[in-house]
DNA sequence: GCGACAG
DNA sequence: ATCTTGTCGC
């Protein structure tokens, strides 16, 4: 896939700055969630593969499970990842037959050079309250360590957290859409330790639909 | 100018 | 993200 020029990138990139003008329908009540769904894509050459997983707070378990298969639509471009992305994970989120009170989006919300990072479009896209979270950082510093979470520092201001689990890897986690930085803790303690199983499930899924 | 750079 | 075998460790 060729990269895009720089008339293109340049004009994507005005107007991803501009979504942050956009006001949620709504912000999430952390004990509102009763249902969520996390997303992620694999792929395979040409062919890229978005899973949406559901899952049931009370049950703890998988509800669903929808493939959505399509050629990748733009390249990667640091930055750019939801024109990469987007499309797919929120065409599989909307197959579920019920749609979830928060999608969990692999990669990051507002921790974006223009705070407008994957998890935002997917959240803004679907009108559901969306959280990022990341494998490792794109911007920002990490701040003082505070009971296992460490602000993502931007321009002065936090916009997520650094989330420390056991001898693991951390999280960097971020609002997407419709969700305060203050909610993030409690909805992630709601959510179970380490990287959150629902990811890890919609990782598996998407890489052995491609196979 | 140079380095960094989610997945 | 993906290409790839064995190997160190719990």
């Amino acid at each position: 896939m060729l990269k895009p020029d720089t008339t293109l990138t340049s004009f994507i990139k005005q107007m991803q700055s501009r979504i942050v003008e956009i006001p949620p329908t709504r912000y999430v009540e952390p004990g509102d969630v009763k249902c969520f769904c996390g997303v992620d894509i694999s792929y395979k050459t040409d062919r890229a593969a978005a899973a949406a997983v559901l899952w049931d707070i009370r049950s703890d378990e998988v509800v669903e499970t929808k493939i959505v298969q399509g050629e990748p639509p733009f390249p990667y471009v640091p930055g750019l990842l939801f024109m990469r992305e987007a499309p797919l994970m929120t065409a599989a989120v909307k197959a579920l037959s019920k749609q979830p009170d928060l999608v969990l989006v692999d990669g990051h919300g507002i921790a974006h050079p223009r705070r407008a990072g994957l998890a935002v479009f997917v959240g803004l896209a679907l009108d559901t309250p969306s959280i990022g979270v990341a494998k490792s950082l794109l911007v920002g510093k990490i701040g003082e360590l505070k009971e296992g979470f460490a602000p993502i520092l931007l321009n002065g201001s936090t916009v997520g957290f650094q989330v420390n689990v056991g001898r693991r890897r951390p999280l960097f986690v971020s609002p997407g859409y419709g969700v305060r930085l203050e909610s993030i803790r409690e909805i992630l303690d709601r959510l179970g330790d380490g990287f959150p199983k629902v990811l890890l499930e919609a990782d598996r899924m998407s890489r052995a639909s491609l196979r």
